[in-house]
RNA sequence: GCGAGCGUGGUGGAAUGGCAGACACACGAGACUUAAAAUCUCGAGGCCUUAUGGUCGUGGGGGUUCGAGUCCCCCCGCUCGCACCA
């Protein structure tokens, strides 16, 4: 073998990433004719050196953004850092360095490793949250909101980490433990501010349906996280008092069968309907009991139904009785009103609750398949049917009595139709040092007074110097010291910063223009290049980011910084990497550095593997031996190439009619590939397909060269570079260099995507299965223009089938044409 | 419990209701080589059969259809999300 039929990957690699980089290749601008396309993955967050999961992620990205450039498009592809967060702080003490020296160290590094792996980004737009290029700008949205109202503050029992001293936000919080660092979490009295989330409750479980881009799955679990429920809130008296306490129910239909209510321990009114009655002590008891079990049991799957009788009575506004009101440990302060009708013979809880206390039940609503037997019930009937015992109501459907009841609690100014959302506000205070100082000042005159503009960004102390305190800013009395904006007198900064999920909330809207110095987001440019066309990332995003990005874009939409209604057109949630049957994770220390490979194999190598292994919303088996096997084909392609240069010395045109069978086929092939790349491409990205395709072509130039077939130097160049087309959003230095070895001035990036010539795909003669009774019983080459009615002939009078049929009569023959034919008996 | 998804060779995976297992990995045999690596050629789902061929086969059971990995119903298993939401 000759010298220069060797793939070195390690100077070709570095060479076309410096051309590319002096060129600018990727640089974009809202300005020309074309079509635009902005491509974005999840912007990673420093954590110090790239993983397999983002070499998979921007593998992904980097072909689709190529790919629409190649096929005309104007592509904004940016990067940038998530650059706020724990683990900075917590390397900083660990090393006794500051937060912004760890993570500008960590940036710088692992910018070098995605410039390695050739990624085409426009690095001109790189952006950064933790500097105040960045979040001085989040500060002026957020004073933006306080003034519009989309901000307030409340003091509320907070999810803390005790281990991150922080308040985690109750999508952060999973089962029962700190997202980050694994740790229970416990209740804490705080106060903090919010965002009024809420408020566009509505909107973002609506504007859902507009998301025909998501996976089904994304768009549900945003559904159940919105958690909308419609029923009606419900006042019932106090007997003896003048207090009044009001329900939520979805289920209107069954409010005759109440047999008693059911209160949060956490209700306000709870102490007054006990105070002075026996029960007192022991209701007391059980709300300090209950308030602990439920911190300790977060962990675990429900408790055991509890509950202790306060002592009074409310009247049922619908039937005028008297049912008993109990505290109990299943009812939630946080959703609908803290209170709870009763409804055992429909409610499960209720009927378990009822069982243990020896409370009625009283079925009102009867199934149509089977009557209830109230002696036999061992547990709530929970589907709707026809009402009984119900007063007026008796004999309406549940759905007609819901609606009739609804209306008549409303006629009567005892309840209304309420809706209620799972959803709650999102806090975003947290006492970290490593975040976006929150804009505020507390004066004991003024109250809470709003950072001047001109006097942002408020610095994060030390951050710029890159060294000095970095302790939480309420333990840092030279940062809280200030003057009242207003009155002029000592005031106290607010020492809380935002939480990270702030900076990603817009990052999308501020690369259309990261440099503006005027404001947060360039509006003109904004409305060129949003929505996001392709957005990428994993699916534990599904959630937390997502939610709060659909937010922040109708929030700015309002404010009128966009002209968007939803950020994010097309979601494509890529799989885990996997490896031994977990994801690779330094705690199970099953990771594998991509480093190494890239070192070993060439990023091209690497990134075809990650394309190759599976479809990219699947999770993807690692295999050491995967990555060989595209190294193999590659030194495969770049040896074919290498060995057939003479081809492109001519640039003679194909003369179809004069190509011999190998060059025919050959030439076939190559357009049949173009058209199945582009289709694998176009409708999901299923780029493993993809490359498939690409193989077999590549297996059948080595078939018909290997053999001195004699292959026409036309076909022999036009599949040579259609294979290093098509590649080339994939392994990119790879193609650019054989492309330029193979005579071509002007290079690869600026070609187009090859379009396929239906003419030339057209088989001559197609092979045709034959059944009988639906066993393949032969195969027949026939012309590819054969007509139903000579496809059936030919199968009947084929030897083996005329054999196989003897003398008997077809019931029916099914023709599919050009595919199949199917004789019954 | 509710919701979503998945189940195909030794492995990753491929199949608009129409030849199941493309492509690749691993494996076996051969060629080249003093040898190895690399490369090239061939083989390969199970069972029966010398081959030809036959037969079974996409978690299990039923159904629709001329025809089902694919559509429908039931069950089993795995993964993910939510979870006392009134």
């Amino acid at each position: 073998m000759q010298n220069n039929d060797k793939y070195d990957f390690k100077t070709i690699e570095k060479k076309w990433q410096q051309r590319w980089e002096q060129e600018n290749t990727n640089k974009v601008t809202h300005q020309g004719g074309r079509p635009k396309y902005y491509v974005l993955e999840m912007f990673p967050y420093p954590s110090g050196r790239i993983h397999m999961g983002h070499v998979r992620n921007y593998s992904i990205g980097d072909v689709i953004a190529r790919y629409k450039r190649m096929q005309g498009f104007n592509v904004l592809h940016p990067m940038g850092w998530d650059a706020f967060g724990l683990p900075a702080e917590n390397a900083a003490m660990k090393r006794g360095i500051h937060p912004a020296a760890w993570t500008y160290e960590n940036i710088d590094y692992m910018r070098g490793q995605l410039k390695a792996m050739g990624l085409s980004y426009d690095w001109d737009r790189e952006l950064a949250t933790c500097r105040p290029d960045y979040y001085r700008w989040e500060q002026q949205l957020f004073l933006k909101m306080l003034d519009q109202g989309l901000i307030y503050r409340k003091e509320t029992t907070v999810n803390w980490c005790n281990d991150c001293q922080t308040v985690l936000a109750r999508e952060q919080v999973i089962d029962g433990t700190c997202w980050r660092c694994d740790q229970p979490v416990q209740p804490k009295i705080m106060n903090g501010w919010f965002f009024k989330i809420t408020n566009y409750a509505e909107e973002l479980l609506a504007d859902l349906s507009k998301l025909s881009g998501w996976p089904e799955k994304v768009v549900t679990m945003q559904r159940n996280w919105i958690g909308k429920s419609t029923g009606l809130a419900c006042d019932f008296k106090v007997a003896d008092s003048d207090q009044t306490i009001t329900i939520f129910t979805t289920r209107p239909d069954t409010v005759f069968g109440v047999t008693f209510m059911s209160l949060a321990v956490e209700h306000p009114l709870l102490k007054a309907l006990t105070a002075g009655k026996p029960q007192e002590p022991e209701v007391n008891v059980f709300i300090r009991q209950t308030i602990i079990d439920k911190q300790r049991a977060s962990l675990d799957q429900e408790q055991d139904k509890k509950g202790v009788f306060t002592g009074s009575y409310c009247i049922n506004p619908f039937t005028g009785d008297r049912v008993p009101i109990y505290a109990a440990n299943f009812v939630l302060m946080e959703y609908g009103t803290g209170a709870v009708m009763a409804v055992p013979a429909h409610d499960q809880r209720d009927f378990e609750f009822a069982q243990k206390y020896g409370l009625a039940v009283r079925v009102v609503v009867q199934p149509t398949d089977e009557p209830l037997d109230l002696a036999a019930m061992t547990e709530a009937s929970e589907e709707s049917g026809i009402l009984i015992a119900s007063g007026p109501f008796t004999g309406l459907d549940s759905q007609a009595a819901q609606q009739a009841i609804i209306d008549f609690a409303e006629k009567s100014g005892i309840g209304r139709a309420h809706i209620t959302y799972r959803l709650r506000d999102w806090g975003i205070s947290r006492q970290r040092y490593w975040g976006a100082p929150i804009p505020v000042i507390h004066c004991t005159t003024c109250g809470i007074v709003p950072v001047p503009q001109n006097e942002l960004p408020v610095l994060l102390p030390g951050a710029g110097e890159l060294k000095g305190n970095h302790s939480p800013l309420h333990q840092q009395e030279d940062f809280i010291a200030t003057t009242c904006p207003r009155c002029g007198k000592a005031a106290k900064r607010e020492t809380d910063t935002l939480d990270t999920f702030v900076e990603s909330s817009w990052y999308f809207a501020r690369y259309t223009n990261p440099g503006l110095t005027t404001g947060p987001i360039d509006q003109e440019a904004a409305a060129y290049w949003l929505p996001v066309d392709q957005y990428i990332g994993g699916v534990e995003h599904a959630i937390l980011h997502l939610l709060y990005a659909r937010f922040f874009t109708k929030m700015l939409r309002d404010l009128g910084y966009l002209t968007v209604d939803e950020p994010f057109t097309n979601l494509l949630t890529q799989g885990m990497v996997i490896k031994d049957g977990a994801k690779m994770s330094k705690s199970k220390g099953n990771v594998v550095d991509p480093n190494e490979l890239i070192e070993q194999y060439g990023a091209d190598t690497v990134r075809l593997f990650s394309l190759f292994a599976a479809p990219p919303e699947r999770d993807l088996e690692w295999n050491a031996q995967g990555v060989e096997g595209a190294s193999r084909f590659l030194n495969r392609v770049y040896r074919i190439i290498s060995q057939n240069l003479s081809c492109f010395k001519s640039s003679a045109a194909i003369e179809v009619t004069s190509l011999n069978e190998s060059s025919r086929q050959l030439y076939r092939k190559t357009h049949q590939t173009i058209s199945r790349v582009t289709e694998n491409i176009e409708t999901n990205f299923h780029f493993n397909t993809a490359i498939s395709g690409v193989m077999e072509l590549v297996n059948l130039v080595a078939a018909t060269t290997g053999e001195q077939k004699a292959i026409d130097p036309a076909v022999l160049r036009e599949t040579l570079e259609t294979v290093l087309t098509l590649l080339f959003p994939m392994v990119p230095h790879f193609c650019e260099e054989l492309w330029q070895v193979s005579g071509h001035r002007q290079p690869l990036h600026t070609a187009f995507w090859p379009q396929y010539n239906l003419e030339a795909a057209r088989e001559e003669e197609i092979t045709i299965v034959v059944q009988i009774n639906g066993k393949v019983r032969a195969k027949l080459q026939v012309p590819a223009d054969i007509e139903d009615q000579a496809l059936q002939q030919a199968a009947v009078n084929d030897e083996k089938i005329a054999s196989l049929l003897e003398n008997k009569v077809p019931r029916k023959i099914i023709v599919v044409p050009k595919k199949l034919v199917n004789i019954v008996l």
